[in-house]
RNA sequence: GCGCCUGUAGCUCAGUUGGAUAGAGCAACGGACUUCUAAUCCGUAGGCCGCAGGUUCGAAUCCUGCCAGGCGUACCA
């Protein structure tokens, strides 16, 4: 509908400028917009503003001689009016609004979607939580926008690949093994030391208890350092299948699971690295080998191998982003925790040394999650083992809270997850006032069905009695749905979901319980029934954005 | 010190990429269930958009400088 009116304004113009009442052929950019108020009309437009340095005329001056030559379709604007410096309002008529419910049934769960990506192949890799012990809640919020941005930007034409980057080698896989196999041994009742640096939650001693139990004829048979190897191997594998299960039971499934180690395995870090050398963006100093990263914006040289020879986890990323674009994506996608962000200049450094654009590779940086208790923070470490796990937030919150609560603020900011309140106080959660919506509608639906009234069939002569405020303004509402979800795309800004949803609820209960849906004029009750189907339809497509379910019964 | 992010109602946060009178949710107060699900609704109250300049028809939004907070600043990941 912006659209339509922005082109109407663009023709205009131009035709004023035939009839010698413009000075200037030239279109500045310019909006429109849906008005705030009702006394604005529908929309509005800046044109007159924005035009009127090269017309040389003053704003209403502008406003006027376009309207006059706007070629408006009368069954589609009912009036213009020009207000305050020079803003063109435009009062649509309530016969135009009909007709998006229209769009809405034809359309279904495909309401909202659009091809904007144009079938570009993106990766969003998230999570990718080091597999040293379960997920905790501060990953929860990394998964629930990964996972979010995934399904938006498929929605919105992309085609889109989840990825889980498995940090199964280096230092902390070893101290991983080191911390089992060392609970292993004080099992056996054999007297060990504990290191600072060893992870110290129950789970490792679980996976001692475990691992002890299948293979101590094998740990018993190799010396030291095989045995840690060894530990390392199954209990980092166990802890993924954990994580996995995680995952699962939080409605998030990975495309594919990608092994640091492999990337080892097969020569592919020592590859790159040659490769850079070759180019000359790799050099020695001080006996370390140093990536130039300095050439692309960093502010100083990042290390990949070290002076005792091994590589750094650095080293490894490299080689990992540019499998990445080999395996043919156009843009990458990483959401990091903010922690991490030190690291997104080294990075974008490394794509463009590969020949890929800047604007190829984003990163997401999600802030963190401060976990309360009872208003006050509770620290948390894997290493020290003190932390609750995500596995007990969706147990005792739900998953669908949990997700959306995650989603309900920018990434850009930090987050409080409050574990007696998110436990206590479920019903206050924004979730259910939205899902409430669609319970509320499939009632009423099934009541109809009982009285055999239509709910999906369009009858033009029902629709057309929705024509009170409330009915208009939940339309207006519902026609913004697929440039939220486009918005939402170009952002990577899943929460723009999440209040939009937050809104059209707002404006539907109120509708709820000023009107009648199920009135005893039939035709009017088939229109309102046509306008909540619709309603229940963006609701859902929404809902699913965020991972969340529309319940039918609540 | 330098870099990134954040400062909006008592609290937690949105703010349609520069638009008209800055919005929600909690918390507070007062109301609405013989009627489609009260997990709901209606009303009242609450503001120097951190501060100071600048850009222009117009700034919470863009630029500069301060102030405050968070994170980062490894041959850790």
């Amino acid at each position: 509908m912006k659209h339509k009116i922005k082109t109407l304004i663009q023709k205009a113009a131009l035709k004023a400028h035939e009839q010698g009442e413009l000075r200037s052929s030239t279109i500045p950019p310019f909006s429109v917009e849906e008005s705030k108020s009702d006394i604005h009309g529908d929309f509005a437009s800046n044109f007159a503003m924005t035009a009127a340095a090269a017309q040389k005329m003053a704003p209403r001056k502008i406003a006027e001689t376009v309207i006059k030559y706007l070629d408006a379709d009368r069954a589609f604007i009912a009036k213009t009016e020009i207000a305050g410096p020079g803003f063109i309002n435009f009062f649509i008529r309530p016969a135009a609004w009909h007709l998006i419910l229209n769009a809405i049934h034809t359309a279904g769960t495909q309401y909202g979607a659009s091809d904007i990506g144009s079938g570009q192949k993106i990766q969003v890799e998230f999570v990718s939580a080091n597999p040293t012990g379960p997920l905790h809640v501060g990953h929860g919020r990394g998964a629930a926008v990964g996972d979010s941005v995934a399904n938006i930007l498929s929605f919105s034409g992309y085609q889109v690949e989840k990825e889980y980057y498995i940090n199964d080698s280096g230092r902390q896989i070893n101290t991983l093994g080191k911390s089992v196999f060392l609970r292993y041994l004080a099992s056996l009742g054999k007297k060990t030391d504990f290191p600072d640096d060893c992870y110290k939650g129950d789970y490792i001693k679980d996976l001692a208890a475990e691992i002890g139990l299948r293979e101590a004829d094998q740990l018993a048979s190799v010396d030291e350092q095989e045995a840690i190897a060894l530990c390392a191997r199954l209990a980092a594998a166990k802890i993924i299948a954990g994580i996995r299960q995680d995952l699962n039971s939080f409605g998030i499934t990975f495309d594919n699971w990608f092994s640091e180690q492999s990337l080892y395995d097969s020569g592919k870090v020592d590859a790159v690295l040659q490769n850079l050398r070759k180019q000359e963006l790799i050099y020695p100093k001080d006996g370390a080998l140093w990536f130039k990263t300095t050439a692309f914006g960093d502010e100083k040289d990042r290390v990949v191998v070290r002076k005792n020879g091994l590589t750094t986890y650095f080293a490894s990323d490299i080689a990992y982003h540019l499998n990445k674009f080999e395996r043919g994506f156009d843009r990458l996608i990483d959401v990091w925790g903010a922690d991490h962000h030190g690291y997104c200049a080294r990075l974008t450094a490394c794509v463009e040394a590969s020949g890929h654009k800047r604007d190829q590779f984003s990163v997401i940086l999600v802030k963190l999650v401060n976990l309360l208790r009872k208003g006050k923070p509770v620290a948390m470490s894997t290493r020290a083992g003190e932390f609750v796990t995500l596995q007990e937030v969706i147990d005792e919150v739900g998953r669908d809270a949990a997700r959306f609560l995650f989603l309900t603020r920018s990434y850009d900011s930090p987050l409080d997850f409050d574990l007696d309140l998110a436990k206590r106080q479920t019903n206050d959660n924004p979730v259910y006032y939205v899902q409430y919506v669609h319970a509320r509608i499939t009632s009423i639906t099934r009541k109809a069905d009982k009285q055999g009234l239509k709910t999906t069939d369009l009858n033009h002569q029902a629709v057309s009695r929705l024509t009170s405020g409330e009915e208009i303004r939940i339309i207006k509402l519902l026609a913004r749905f697929p440039e939220t979800v486009q918005h939402s795309a170009e952002t990577m800004a899943p929460h723009r979901i999440t209040f939009y949803l937050m809104e059209l609820a707002a404006a539907f209960h109120s509708y709820y319980n000023k009107h009648r849906v199920l009135a005893d004029d039939t035709e009017l009750a088939c229109g309102r029934l046509y306008l909540i189907a619709a309603v229940k339809i963006v609701i859902r497509n929404g809902l699913a954005l965020l991972g969340v379910s529309a319940p039918e019964k609540m």
